[in-house]
DNA sequence: GACCGTTTATTCGTACACAAACGAATTTGG
DNA sequence: CCAAATTCGTTTGTGTACGAATAAACGGTC
């Protein structure tokens, strides 16, 4: 018997890759609809603050899934952009308290809606059940 | 009435960041389990070429889904690790000919099986029909 | 209060990823 | 055959992403 159990070993085939490519899109997506270059990274920490109020650069890390030396910069850049604060916790002389400013807090909203419009449009090719169905499997690979 | 037919945009729910979140658990694995320090990107870029053969860097680097400015850093990085060779097209002298070296050729194999294993083990939260669901709605999204 | 382990932020080095711009070579159209 | 458009490889600049190392500050224990 010449039954050829294992198949063949194709790169379009690998999850690894495949989310490679679905991040491109989205990535590309992204750019195309979001003002100002704010990018998927930044706008992630950006969101994180709205949701849970002011926190030290570490732990908004932490919440949006980047390590120090990444979070670092994305802090910095949304600085240069006048979307945050950074201030020194009181309690803790080695902490910097990020928080939304003004403009930042304003920008919440509209980004939101772009951030909805991306994730459609990101999911465009598949059916609703299918969308939902997509999702929660991503969500388990966590 | 205030039914309040649109639900709260939450991070946790966008295809963006689960994407995210994915492709970091996969490349944690891959780091853990491929030895010589050979990236996701450098890794699919070697199967494309055991799969096509020789090919021009730029040929190469969209097959790969990489541009022209990342596959250059993805070449060279895999021609200091002794994997590729690197030759002039001789029809066309724009050409650089990229093709596996002999070292690079016998790990294909090992590699393929390697690559297996960080596949299976990625998705390995999920059921075997799961798991080709995912990969089935991945796909669609390219 | 001195010691010790941890956390915080920072820095360095490496590796994608893409836009934009460039010169050189090739192809195409008139 | 010649000019225009295209392709190829390269460089520069910006932005993730992470490992590793570091100093400062904190928390506990003794």
């Amino acid at each position: 018997m010449d039954c050829d159990s294992t198949p063949p070993y194709r790169l379009d085939d690998q999850v690894g890759y495949l989310l490679r490519l679905a991040s491109q899109r989205h990535a590309a997506l992204f750019a195309r609809l979001v003002s100002d270059g704010l990018t998927p990274t930044q706008f992630a920490a950006l969101i994180r603050l709205a949701e849970s109020g002011p926190l030290s650069q570490n732990q908004l890390g932490r919440m949006a899934a980047m390590d120090a030396a990444t979070i670092k910069g994305v802090v910095e850049r949304l600085n240069r952009k006048g979307l945050i604060t950074l201030d020194p916790d009181p309690t803790d002389r080695r902490r910097t308290l990020v928080g939304l400013s003004k403009l930042g807090r304003a920008q919440i909203g509209p980004l939101r809606a772009v951030g909805q419009t991306i994730s459609d449009e990101t999911l465009g090719p598949l059916t609703p059940a299918e969308q939902s169905s997509l999702l929660k499997l991503l969500r388990r690979l966590g």
